[in-house]
DNA sequence: AATACGGGGCT
DNA sequence: AGCCCAGTATT
């Protein structure tokens, strides 16, 4: 017989079977099996958590821990960031990817120190209004920073739900109304239980509810996992669109153009970019395009008829 | 609802 | 070669 004969309303998310079960084993997991994360030492600052969290915005977490480390040890508070130069810190986000994201957080951290007297704000709608932070970093801050409630729904967070509540695969291209309400529902009435519960479903989908080759022996939930239930079918959404190769495309060339201008210890001229990329055309519509998004300078020409590299030069904004 | 936006590692 | 990664802003 159903733990939960609740009768659900037509057309609303699927009940879950047993959320504080659920719950209690992802939270039990998870005090065990946490990753030791530098923005998760007691010593971190509400800074430090919005500056991992704008980092991991679609970069691995392993690739985020050591940048993350030299860029506090740098800018340890907002205003310090607020002070650098934005060629300073497109040169220490480096390979993160996005570079863009690293003008926003700079944009943030003045944003922080004009609005908030360089306090990083709890109140989600004051953090959903800072560059750079949408509805996931908002709510992650509010809950990793400040220990508060809030709905944190990732990536991790969306997969683990598809499976264990919806049995699905893989959740749907982009979250519906339904999946958020689903995600809501399961999350803890008080403060301190829903942070937890963020962490630890965020962990769980990033350690052992994989995208690739799920850990389902090692799972917490397997037992109570609505996709293992069903024999663990495949996705049945449309499969995505094909992606599009990686070499040749615009961001490929603003890739190199940018790296170019990380390394260059001066202004390069129009020759060193079109050395990093052979189609005129594609080159200057990328330039166009670095420049239209803030991440690239123009330098005034100072004299006409210098050799082989007269003409305007480029460099990352000062 | 679709697209643009880095870069690297894994299968 | 394709897929995935603690998404956001813009169209």
């Amino acid at each position: 017989m159903p733990a939960d004969p609740t009768p659900t309303a037509p057309g609303a998310a699927p009940a879950v079977p047993d959320a504080a079960a659920v719950r209690g084993a992802v939270v039990a997991w998870f005090d065990v099996h946490a990753r030791d994360l530098p923005w998760r030492a007691p010593d971190r600052t509400a800074w430090g958590v919005l500056v991992s969290e704008v980092m991991l915005q679609q970069t691995p977490v392993v690739r985020v821990e050591p940048a993350w480390r030299a860029w506090m040890s740098r800018w340890p508070r907002p205003a310090d960031l607020a002070a650098a130069s934005p060629a300073d810190v497109l040169r220490a986000w480096d390979r993160l990817g996005y570079p863009r994201r690293a003008l926003r957080l700079q944009e943030c951290a003045r944003a922080v120190v004009e609005r908030h007297g360089g306090e990083v704000p709890s109140d989600e709608a004051e953090l959903l209004a800072l560059p750079g932070i949408g509805s996931y970093t908002a709510a992650a801050v509010r809950a990793f920073a400040f220990g508060r409630r809030s709905v944190v729904l990732d990536t991790n967070v969306r997969r683990v739900l598809a499976r264990v509540v919806e049995g699905a695969a893989l959740p749907a291209p982009t979250p519906t109304v339904g999946e958020r309400a689903a995600a809501e529902a399961l999350v803890p009435p008080d403060d301190a239980g829903a942070a937890r519960w963020a962490a630890a479903s965020m962990e769980l989908g990033a350690l052992v509810c994989t995208a690739r080759a799920p850990r389902c022996p090692a799972c917490p939930v397997r037992d109570l996992c609505a996709w293992r239930a069903a024999g663990s079918p495949a996705d049945v959404h449309a499969p995505r669109r094909r992606t599009q190769a990686w070499a040749g495309t615009d961001r490929q060339v603003r890739g190199r153009i940018m790296a170019l201008l990380r390394e260059a210890l001066e202004p390069a001229p129009a020759s060193a970019v079109a050395a990093v990329w052979p189609d005129d055309a594609q080159r200057e519509r990328c330039l166009a395009g670095l420049l239209a998004d803030g991440l690239v300078e123009r330098v005034a020409v100072e004299r006409a008829g210098d050799g082989d590299d007269a003409g305007p030069r480029y460099r990352l904004p000062v």
